[in-house]
DNA sequence: AAGTTGGAAGTTTTT
DNA sequence: CTTCCAACTT
């Protein structure tokens, strides 16, 4: 450092002040092939900004530098930082997918694609995917179209095209891949679309086939960073040698021990292979940690020597020991979910913490669910980064589907998503028919409806809607694109959506206008944000590939949720990892090789070292699958991590956090009652208990029985059958509360009269020729060719939607669309 | 055409 | 317990 410092002229002050020896080397060097093994919590980050900042002050044009990170939200933080740093100066952070999008809009003829291609979310490519594969007429039954795809998508990622693939003995998928691949890719470039795979597939091909293009990129991006190197790819790391065979200014940073995306291709032995692929290369090891407490990483150093896979590297703790690691095991996730909430909720209140500082991680989304439940119902703000976000809902993806067709008329996914909705009862058949005339002429389905329009007979009885469908179509793409905003709310007005929506009047659609207004103000946050590279194209870019985790924010006073996955690069506090059970984290799917419990233990290792300065691991000892409940072994990672910073949540704290909730009544719901466990533990367990009871009983924990039988279990299960106020009551009592207690009466009164019914039979026959159909009302009777009379109980939906219910003698409360049903009626009460 | 219902099936992680 | 899909209803 002192070296450094006396080295480096005084205007380098500012960019190596603060920084350690090992830091201030990586930085230092930006000439060659430069490795930088970064620890987790090691300052990583920081170093990438600084080296920037240093590229730029000896003089290498900021337009030369290329940062490729994993997420978007590490690009904006890197642009920002950079900024910070040295302002004015633009560097193009982002990520390899964007990245490979933009060099696509440009070169992407060479492989068939116009610059207006459709990127396909995996939604969309899987509609797209199950289309083919009926086309094809798979036979095989063994084989799922899952698997399938799951098999291209490696392909691609492993760089090989459908016409080079060859089933691999023992494959069973592989036949039908070798058949279906070539099928799926045609489509694709057909519909002028690729999917998240084709991006880096089809960059890393037109790298590979045009050397005079390789060349003038390579020498375009003279420096090139690349963040978390341990999870690139095999397309990734084509596409990168290629941009650094002439200049090998290549600097990667990673950590092979928090490689967590092996299942997606990821090749660790790119980075461990580093030194071999670059000769000469610099080897940088930031090992000090700033991040945690001793304790924690002593957890963490613990845990990650189980696996053998690896490089031998040491964690150095710079902060202060800390409190222990916790380990707490509850009987139940809701005992869980509640203990956390209860715990968080007097921290906060005691003042120790506030919401943004804690964290809750797991290894599957789902696992969220209790944990979601008990912070409302404590009343903690918090904010969930999970998969089912803003752009998987339907209106949102319909809009978006309009602004694809609009930019890309040869998209067949967007046509079929908005064809028909709003509806326009254009249906299967129709539908069908458009996919015929399509095989046979090669044409997009909306041009093979305007050539169809031609002879409207072609179409039957659904031409005069494809026409107008056609004709809104055409109209949306006369207005400019240049404003965001302005496109949704043409679309909107040309198609009337919203329109449809506000007719409706159920709780449904109006949370979907809701969230219709939401688009619209994030479109016009867009316009305003890009005033000068913005426009529908770059929007719709945007739009496909940002993640829920670059969403998150980090200033909101609130509680994060996510998975481990994607706490990868963030840093909190206080964390809960919820879960730590034997078939959850090791997955049951992830248990099958050694390579794989490994990475689920560098992902446990990924979690653990996001912590701050506390830490608590979690495990219950049953939950519900499938609708019955099962017992769940504690993690065998637990076993591998005790040790002396471990301490186990004892039952008296325990009881003391569910004092709270024992003194507050809630209707509805019962202060759950320390289970005979924990009683039992506190009586003969004491300090020392813990860690001796899990190393010295592997056979009771193996089998699952560390729980005394079902007792325990008891409470909780009743707990669970009560009705859960955050859930939508349950299908079958779907009904309004109103129309069910009318039911309810008419019910009764029914009852009481028997006679009705053969009196109503007759008036009925009496009637039965055809007269004049009087209107619908509550308290009528009605006559139904096949259940009989019954009384009119209520009108209910919209005027586009009208419906009746009627209450039938033969068999009950019945309900129909009063346009289309086919009932008779008898008479009106006031007749 | 489109909504409702019953039965079978299934629970990773994400650019 | 949920979610998806095929069959059935109007």
């Amino acid at each position: 450092m002192d070296d450094a410092n006396d080295f480096f002229s005084s205007n380098d002050a500012e960019i190596f002040l603060g920084l350690n020896a090992q830091q201030a080397q990586a930085v230092s060097v930006i000439d060659g092939p430069l490795m930088i093994l970064a620890g987790p919590g090691s300052g990583k980050t920081r170093v990438i900004t600084h080296r920037i900042a240093y590229m730029l002050q000896q003089g290498v044009p900021a337009e030369r530098i290329l940062a490729l990170t994993f997420t978007n939200k590490a690009a904006n933080e890197l642009g920002h930082r950079i900024q910070r740093l040295v302002p004015g100066q633009f560097v193009w952070a982002g990520t390899f997918h964007r990245f490979c999008s933009r060099l696509l809009r440009q070169y992407g003829t060479f492989v068939g694609l116009s610059d207006n291609f459709s990127i396909l979310d995996m939604d969309d490519a899987t509609k797209l995917f199950s289309q083919v594969w009926d086309e094809a007429k798979v036979q095989d039954d063994f084989v799922s179209t899952a698997a399938v795809q799951s098999e291209i998508s490696n392909a691609k990622n492993a760089l090989i095209r459908p016409e080079d693939y060859r089933a691999r003995v023992g494959n069973p998928a592989g036949k039908v891949v070798e058949k279906i691949y070539p099928l799926y890719q045609k489509k694709l470039v057909q519909c002028n679309s690729v999917d998240f795979d084709d991006l880096l597939l089809w960059t890393a091909i037109i790298l590979q086939e045009n050397e005079e293009l390789r060349e003038r990129l390579d020498e375009r991006f003279a420096y090139i960073m690349v963040d978390e190197y341990q999870d690139t790819n095999l397309a990734q790391y084509a596409i990168v040698r290629s941009l650094s065979n002439d200049y090998p200014n290549l600097a990667v940073t990673g950590d092979p021990d928090q490689s967590i995306y092996g299942w997606r291709g990821a090749n660790i032995g790119n980075i461990l292979g580093f030194e071999r692929d670059y000769p000469n290369v610099q080897v940088v090891r930031l090992e000090q940690n700033y991040r945690s407490t001793q304790k924690i990483l002593g957890v963490a150093d613990r845990l990650i020597a189980n696996n053998r896979l690896r490089k031998p590297k040491r964690l150095i703790a710079t902060q202060e020991v800390g409190q222990p690691v916790r380990m707490k095991s509850s009987s139940s996730p809701q005992d869980e979910a509640l203990w956390i909430s209860s715990e968080i909720k007097n921290l906060i209140s005691e003042g120790v913490w506030e919401p943004k500082d804690f964290a809750i991680f797991y290894r599957a989304n789902w696992l969220s669910r209790n944990l979601e439940h008990e912070l409302t119902a404590a009343g903690i703000p918090y904010q969930l980064v999970n998969g089912f976000e803003f752009y998987q809902r339907k209106e949102i993806k319909d809009l978006i589907a309009y602004l694809r067709l609009i930019v890309n008329p040869k998209n067949d996914v967007a046509f079929e998503r908005v064809v028909n909705s709003p509806a326009r009862k254009i249906g299967k058949v129709t539908l069908d028919r458009l996919h015929d005339m399509a095989r046979a002429s090669g044409a997009s389905l909306l041009e093979v409806c305007q050539n169809a329009l031609q002879q409207p007979s072609s179409l039957g009885r659904a031409a005069s809607s494809i026409q107008k469908f056609v004709a809104q179509i055409q109209q949306l793409q006369t207005v400019p694109w240049n404003n965001v905003r302005k496109v949704l709310e043409s679309v909107l007005e040309v198609t009337s959506y919203a329109k449809i929506l506000e007719a409706d009047q159920t709780e449904m659609s109006s949370e979907r206008l809701g969230n219709i207004d939401e688009l619209l103000t994030a479109a016009a946050e867009f316009d305003k944000q890009h005033p000068e590279d913005g426009g529908l194209e770059a929007y719709l870019e945007t739009a496909a590939l940002v993640s829920d985790t670059d969403k998150l924010d980090g200033d909101v006073n609130h509680v994060k949720m996510m998975t481990m996955h994607a706490a990868k690069g963030l840093e909190f506090p206080c964390v809960y990892i919820v879960g730590v059970e034997e078939g959850i984290l090791p997955h049951e799917r992830s248990s099958k090789s050694e390579k794989d419990v490994e990475e689920e233990r560098r992902l446990f290792f990924v979690g653990i070292t996001r912590a701050q300065k506390e830490l608590t691991l979690c495990h219950c000892e049953g939950r519900m699958r499938r609708g019955t409940f099962a017992m769940c072994p504690p993690s065998s990672f637990l076993m591998e991590v005790l040790g002396p910073e471990l301490e186990r949540v004892r039952p008296s704290e325990y009881k003391k956090s569910f004092g709270h909730w024992q003194n507050e009544s809630r209707s509805g719901f019962r202060p759950p009652k320390p289970t005979e466990r924990d009683w039992v533990e506190d009586e003969c367990g004491g300090s020392s208990f813990d860690i001796a009871d899990y190393e010295d009983n592997d056979d009771r924990l193996s089998n699952g029985s560390l729980t005394k039988g079902n007792e325990s279990a008891a409470p909780k299960v009743s707990r669970n059958q009560a009705p859960d106020p955050s859930r939508g009551p349950a299908r079958g009592i779907r009904e309004s509360a109103t129309s069910f207690s009318n039911r309810i009466s008419t019910a009764a009164e029914m009852f009481e009269d028997q006679d009705l019914a053969t009196e109503l039979g007759e008036k009925a026959s009496a009637t039965s020729d055809g007269h004049e159909q009087p209107a619908f009302c509550v308290g009528g009777l009605v006559q139904h060719p096949e259940y009989g009379p019954g009384k009119i109980v209520a009108l209910s939906g919209s005027p586009a939607k009208p419906y009746i219910s009627v209450y039938f003698f033969s068999v009950g409360p019945k309900k129909f669309r009063a346009d289309f049903c086919d009932l008779r009626v008898i008479s009106n009460p006031r007749n």
